[in-house]
DNA sequence: TAATACATTATATTTATTCTAAACTGTTGA
DNA sequence: TCAACAGTTTAGAATAAATATAATGTATTA
């Protein structure tokens, strides 16, 4: 509650109306001071969990989108709606152009090692991929 | 056909029987000396455009699975059957615990700035992204 | 070659996501 | 304050990828 008003202003200064909905999503995702990671799904069960707002899937569906677009939220680049295949089964990475849906093999010596300084007890890392994201660059094409 | 003995060895050699339609799938995925990347739709389209066989999606999806099995194919991790969310939007990079379907974040600082060599031309990198997939480790629960 | 175990197939099912069109609500300005 | 409009929500339909099913077909074996 405490944070409704700057949650109608973020929306408002973005262009988004301000309904009972979208405050209660803001609530839900940014009213923690941490982070967190979650899909559609879950977030429709977190709403109807802590309030009596009920919310469709379509428009948890637009609003995160909405709020992707404004930079609020970020999508994990784990996911294409389908599952690529390579034939190339030795290490290395890829380029994904998104604008072509194409992707493009980085070879393991173009790019240096990936060291990543922290560990999860119990577990050990199976893999180690880079996605790296492309798209037109239109400074260069002047 | 000149590699088509070669692949009813790898077939058999894997508990696979050597049927028209993996063979076929075989020719038109290692004949070439280049590696490439599929969706299983794609896979299809080249089995009919390249042959007179015909072969259904549900064999497909099962041969392609069945060669990652044994390590002929990889798939390429930009894959989840549903997108997660993230409302950390820094730059980070991220675990993926394959095992409870869970992400976990790994700061920037724990990570060297990831160094692509290799360039596009008349494209630019939007973002690079780190995604450590991660299991149990059994050894060290001894 | 007969018996059996494995494969293939068309079709149905499941699941995530997007679309649609009708009902509803926030906003604006008289 | 209220009417009108534009933007929003919603249930349900549509789409698309992936998986499951069960009947038919095929490779293997002895």
């Amino acid at each position: 509650m405490a944070y409704a008003d700057q949650y109608i202003d973020k929306l408002r200064k973005s262009g988004l109306r301000p309904t009972k909905q979208r405050i209660k999503i803001c609530e839900v995702l940014f009213d923690a001071d941490k982070t967190f990671h979650f899909t559609i799904k879950e977030l429709v069960k977190i709403i109807e969990n802590q309030a009596n707002i009920k919310v469709s899937l379509a428009t948890v569906y637009n609003t995160v989108h909405a709020f992707m677009k404004k930079g609020y939220l970020k999508e994990i680049p784990l996911n294409a709606s389908q599952s690529y295949y390579d034939t190339n089964v030795s290490h290395h990475h890829h380029f994904f152009d998104e604008e072509e849906n194409k992707l493009i093999d980085i070879h393991q010596e173009d790019v240096d090692e990936v060291k990543i300084k922290r560990t999860i007890p119990g577990k050990k890392i199976r893999s180690v991929e880079v996605i790296a994201k492309i798209v037109s660059d239109n400074q260069s094409q002047k």
